[in-house]
DNA sequence: AAGTAATTTTAGATAAGTCTAAAAATTGTT
DNA sequence: AACAATTTTTAGACTTATCTAAAATTACTT
């Protein structure tokens, strides 16, 4: 249906469309696809065409109702693979990435669904990001940073910003892992930084482990 | 490390090499890759460059030793793939065929060991076609031709020389899986059909039939 | 062995996706 | 509002893999 080049580049606007809800310009998109903005442009028009962006002349692209069921297709695929690697081949969540994102593109319906029943439904891939399920509709979240929780509040880890193999493995090493509760012990203005307790310790982490982290806040 | 253009071409090769001995030639090849003889002279160039195949102008292509490792590695991870999609996702084996050539491209090494150890390194495909080791060596058979047993003879069905939807279905319908004994009942000279004897019923197949199927012959 | 048929290669063209360099449009600044 | 800086687009070129049509080579046939 779609070249690979084309489910990429709709995955990228989705994710950007995130952050630029006005419209994702095409220098951001041409870093986020390590391309450059001319190669942008060519593409962008090119999916404009097949009505799967609308797009204005230097205004930006936004996804179309198309695209975007193309896109969150794609991300199911790559999350459920990443299910598949993590809990059926022993791969490790920051060995995944690369190959998911080959995976993402088998072209077989047939294939995801019975992968996601052969998975059990998983709701979220290994780093805690929601899957969607056959109708492309997330789970949603009250997720927030950690970095912004108050001192004194606690929440449950449940995913990643930044999903590098450098900051997945700084967490295991220090056996911060989905689903373990994270308590803010005190934070330091000075460089916000935070000590947190984590596994009955109490752990120093810096403002950029704590804006990567994702929390679901305990009520208390 | 090779497009996906290029791996198909050397898998093609490879196969072709059983049937042509003495070398594929430009037409065959074509034929296979489903291509014109054009666009065969030009990869194949570019193959030879790249030093996996040895080529003489107007002789034909042979296999280099890398591109014979390259292509058994492609075929190794086509067959893992099947088995998965039949073993593990409920896919039939007439409908894995596509999906596993996709799959086949995918590139990482760890991922196929891995999945060769989650299979319980399967031996053979669900078509019967032996699955190469990480070492690229076949585990090889007594198989033959149904149609090459005497009457009288007996064999155990242990794969199928066309693995079509068509051929694949009509086995199914006449309850012929591998694994089952057949036993040659009758041979009609007039038109070379079999009289055979399977799951205790008599069936009469065409030479068609008895074509593509291959048997390991039960001693007697 | 010479001529015809078949096969194979070459030459030139096309499409997808990318690039560089230059032009055009937008944005920011005073 | 005018100029500078930035962003975006256009124009033209390159690569990979393909194609058609023509030329070259090999194989067949008598």
């Amino acid at each position: 249906m779609f070249s690979l080049s084309e489910e990429n580049y709709l995955k990228a606007i989705f994710h950007l469309e995130r952050k630029y809800a006005g419209g994702v310009s095409t220098n951001a998109l041409a870093e986020e696809m390590e391309t450059k903005a001319s190669s942008v442009t060519d593409m962008v028009k090119k999916l404009s065409e097949k009505d799967l962006v609308k797009y204005r002349k230097y205004q930006g692209v936004h996804l179309s109702e198309k695209g975007k069921r193309t896109a969150i297709e794609v991300i199911r695929k790559h999350r459920l693979w990443e299910v598949f690697l993590v809990e059926k081949l022993n791969f490790s969540w920051d060995e995944v990435h690369d190959i998911a994102e080959q995976l993402e593109h088998i072209k077989s319906e047939k294939l995801t669904d019975e992968l996601d029943k052969f998975l059990g439904h998983p709701k979220r891939d290994p780093h805690g990001d929601p899957i969607p399920d056959g109708d492309g509709n997330f789970r949603i979240s009250n997720k927030m940073l950690l970095a912004d929780l108050e001192e004194g509040q606690a929440g449950i880890c449940v995913g990643v910003k930044d999903s590098s193999t450098e900051f997945l493995r700084y967490l295991d090493k220090n056996e911060i892992t989905l689903g373990k509760a994270i308590k803010i012990v005190q934070r330091e203005e000075y460089d916000e930084s935070l000590l947190i307790k984590i596994n009955d310790k109490d752990l120093r982490i810096s403002k950029t482990i704590s804006k990567n982290l994702f929390v679901k806040p305990i009520e208390s």
